[in-house]
DNA sequence: CACACGAGCGCG
DNA sequence: ACCGCGCTCGTGTG
């Protein structure tokens, strides 16, 4: 029989008057005011409130430490609404999830809804929420769940629209390794041949894709490609860019690897404010987007300034672009006559589970899965016939992309293929 | 009671 | 002062 064994245990009871919910941003904000910290430099949100996001809660958290707990709460009960208790709400009989895809006309990219399955938390870290939960998300006895990966797709067609032949092969082979290899001071070159340079960065990236230095430049990279400045990913992100500075140098060292890209930004919001939209004709899969305020005149400085399109613009030939892709390697797989049909191989109906940008997840028989990974890669890898290169480049005639492919039982126990 | 909206936060 | 999306919750309105 067990021993029952009462042990004095340290409890902490945080108490307001009356009841507290610390989901209403009202009633945080009524308690930041209690502690007086209302008129701190936290954020202001447009309704012209005192913001009560991670963010301030964080800075308030180094003072007051209720201030963690109710960050602690937030966390756990978005999880839980959202995804543990969300999600399986949508279950079917047949206990699997049937979301709907849908097409968003201002990038063409996919949404998705009844839920959302483009947004399920992802995190390497070992026994994360995030790991647990894509745990449970599995293939039905005799299949695999096999994840396709298209690799750096939109720093790809940054590398295309900027004309940039380095960046375009760099963003191919792994352009975060390449920037950490030099961080380092351990430099592969890009004299190299593509298999080996791909090898050397492949290398690069295992070793150090958990250091700070590999997940700063990866932001900085992504950040920098969509107009961001130093001082916004200082304030965004304070923990991995402690300074303003830090931000800064990081930038500029991307910059020069990067040198037509700033030139390539401005081009883009100077034609934007000339037309009034971006693409149509010069598109490689013609669609367009219309855009009223790249800049506007500001009277009381007398100058043009910033307008809300700024910086979407600039994000509109990639993200629209790469949809593009997915949707050429899409046709692939569900062409019949062609030879990367893969819409029968689960049991005479389609593996695909969910497309989530630049990830095509399915469920494959295991007699199968063969065939799939040769299919599907082929797709995915096939030349984009619309997206030509230029000739000096001697890198081929089209755009193609490289494809990473992983397997396994689960969602979030995958090996490479 | 239904609905709309903003705040907040998850992903690529 | 970073682009794109959808979902949940609290809150205010009719």
């Amino acid at each position: 029989m067990a021993t029952l064994v009462r042990r004095p245990a340290k409890v902490t009871r945080w108490f307001v008057h009356g009841e507290f919910n610390p989901g209403s941003p009202k009633q945080i904000r009524a308690l930041m005011a209690a502690f007086g910290e209302t008129s701190r430099p936290g954020k202001h949100s447009k309704s012209g409130k005192p913001s009560t996001d991670r963010k301030v809660m964080d800075r308030l958290a180094t003072r007051h430490q209720v201030f963690r707990d109710i960050q602690d709460w937030k966390d756990v009960k978005k999880l839980d609404s959202t995804y543990a208790t969300g999600l399986t709400a949508h279950a079917d009989d047949d206990d699997r999830i049937h979301a709907s895809f849908t097409h968003k006309p201002y990038t063409m990219r996919l949404a998705c809804i009844n839920p959302n399955l483009q947004n399920i938390p992802q995190d390497d870290e070992e026994d994360s929420f995030a790991k647990q939960f894509r745990r449970c998300i599995i293939a039905q006895p005799g299949c695999r769940l096999v994840s396709a990966d298209f690799a750096g797709i939109e720093a790809v067609q940054t590398g295309w629209f900027s004309g940039d032949r380095d960046y375009y092969r760099l963003a191919r082979l792994g352009v975060h390794a390449y920037l950490v290899s030099h961080r380092l001071d351990r430099p592969v070159n890009l004299s190299w041949s593509d298999e080996d340079l791909g090898a050397a960065l492949s290398e690069v990236k295992a070793k150090f894709h958990d250091r700070p230095i590999y997940k700063q430049l990866k932001r900085v990279v992504h950040r920098t490609n969509y107009g961001s400045g130093p001082y916004g990913m200082h304030m965004d992100d304070p923990h991995m860019f402690p300074t303003v500075q830090s931000a800064e140098d990081l930038q500029d060292y991307y910059y020069t690897l990067v040198p037509k890209l700033a030139k390539w930004h401005s081009q883009v919001r100077t034609l934007a404010n000339a037309q009034g939209f971006l693409g149509g004709d010069d598109h490689p899969y013609k669609f367009k987007a219309w855009f009223w305020d790249v800049m506007h005149y500001e009277r009381r400085r007398d100058r043009m300034v910033r307008g809300s399109d700024w910086n979407k613009v600039v994000a509109y030939y990639p993200q629209s672009s790469s949809a593009g892709n997915l949707f050429d390697t899409m046709l692939m797989l569900m062409d019949k006559e062609g030879d990367c049909y893969v819409g029968d191989l689960f049991y005479g109906k389609t593996p695909i589970r969910a497309l989530i940008h630049d990830e095509i997840l399915a469920e494959v028989p295991e007699n199968k899965l063969d065939i799939f990974y040769e299919r599907c890669a082929k797709a995915m890898t096939y030349p984009v016939f619309s997206q030509a290169l230029p000739k000096n480049w001697e890198l081929g005639e089209y755009m193609q992309h490289r494809a990473e492919m992983k397997v396994g039982q689960n969602w979030a126990d995958m090996e490479a293929v």
